[in-house]
DNA sequence: GAAATACGCAACAAAATGGTTGCGCATAGG
DNA sequence: CCTATGCGCAACCATTTTGTTGCGTATTTC
């Protein structure tokens, strides 16, 4: 029975990564306005090919940051804002954890 | 005058893909109890060769997630907060801009 | 129905990434 | 002093990522 399920460490590697490029953190300030936009939309105001912003979309896509949904002719995506909570969560508990062992650490040399 | 400057935009993504990465995630989490602990040491636990978590801790330290201090012949690694509250504060806005959005479409459907 | 728009797929190339091995140097400890 | 430990540097390799171009297909629009 190998595990085959990606475990919440790597799917979080993945949301990181997923952030970890500036035209895909363009696309994600384009998309926090609530509304869907499509991939020509959404390709106008980067120096980037259709092409190569689908392929930035699709890594999204695949950390659940964003969702895709055909209209007509046109494939709309839309912000999924539930992993990016996930992550925002993580990053909170890391600070803690960080404040905490500073605490302690301090406490036990003024001791 | 070329602009050498990263721009805020750009330290993020590099931050955010600082934390794109597993076993970078397993070596934050091991520094994020406030001990500065050696390569050689930070080594043990994974897999992978010294040099090859030499090489994570220069991604991290070239982010600025980290910081190295020379202590002998070990090379120590600590966290380093800042830019982990950095990106923390950038996910809260892009959550509250969402959030907000969604209910102004909401009242302008209901009204 | 014909033209324009929006997209998907595939092949390709260049660069970055993640990892290894081999080596040499510095420092700690017996 | 000599040995073991901890690092750094460089070369090298495989894979992934990032971007392009070319072409075919579906959907509006006139």
């Amino acid at each position: 029975m190998s595990n085959k399920r990606p475990g919440r460490l790597a799917t979080r590697a993945l949301i990181f990564a997923a952030l970890g490029d500036e035209t895909r953190l363009l696309v994600l300030a384009r998309l926090s306005d609530g509304h869907p936009q499509s991939i020509s939309r959404l390709t106008s105001g980067t120096n980037l090919t259709r092409q190569a912003v689908t392929k930035h979309l699709q890594v999204l896509a695949h950390a659940g940051v964003v969702r895709n949904v055909r209209s007509g002719r046109e494939s709309l995506f839309e912000l999924e804002p539930q992993p990016i909570e996930d992550v925002r969560n993580y990053l909170d508990q890391v600070s803690k954890q960080w404040d905490d062992a500073l605490a302690r650490l301090k406490a036990q040399v003024e001791d």
